[in-house]
DNA sequence: CGTTCATATGAAGGAGTATTCATATGTTGT
DNA sequence: ACAACATATGAATACTCCTTCATATGAACG
């Protein structure tokens, strides 16, 4: 289990949950439903968010609800993102 | 080889050859000695950061100048660097 | 043209990581 | 206490990636 913030957010499916949850509160369920991964991978990927504090988690009831932990966690993606668009495009020049 | 940007980003080594060429231009030697990393691994890595577009190349003579190819790439590192300390900070509390 | 310097490349080994499956843990309601 | 639900965990497999070594490519220069 790493703590590296880039090693964190370079898998995929580690980058589609926290877009998932986004601004929002959710559960491992809804996560995995809205994503159509399994449970346990979205566990694990998770578990993995949480050990880096990209996720807060919070138990209420039978469900475990995990949120993002701060807003630069996806001003970050955002700023990638962004960035990763401008580096194709001066490539095709 | 990926052109995923987070992919590229998460090898310690890439970062550390980004920081080392920093704003200057630099040749694969300077950038192996300075690192203390072998010639070739280097090379792999230039490859990899070139194919994602993060580094520019030039050659002038028998060297092969690479520079960081938009300010915004260091940016991003600082924008990581900050959050990732955010988040440890956080977790001791 | 052959040698030297600077870098690139390919293959191979090894380390690390993602995913799946089976099962355990914990919580609620009956 | 038991059943049902929600999630976590561990082990095993498969896959990807980093690194090293050996060698190839390319440029300058005598």
């Amino acid at each position: 289990m790493n703590e590296d913030l880039f090693k964190c957010l370079s898998d995929l499916n580690r980058r589609r949950i926290l877009y998932c949850i986004g601004g929002q509160e959710m559960c491992v369920n809804s996560i995995s439903e809205c994503l159509e991964l399994e449970q346990s991978l979205v566990s694990h990927h998770l578990k993995e968010l949480y050990t880096c504090g990209l996720v807060t988690r919070e138990r209420r009831g039978k469900k475990n609800y995990y949120k993002v932990s701060q807003k630069q966690v996806m001003d970050l993606l955002e700023n990638a993102k962004e960035l990763g668009d401008s580096l194709k495009v001066c490539k095709s020049d």
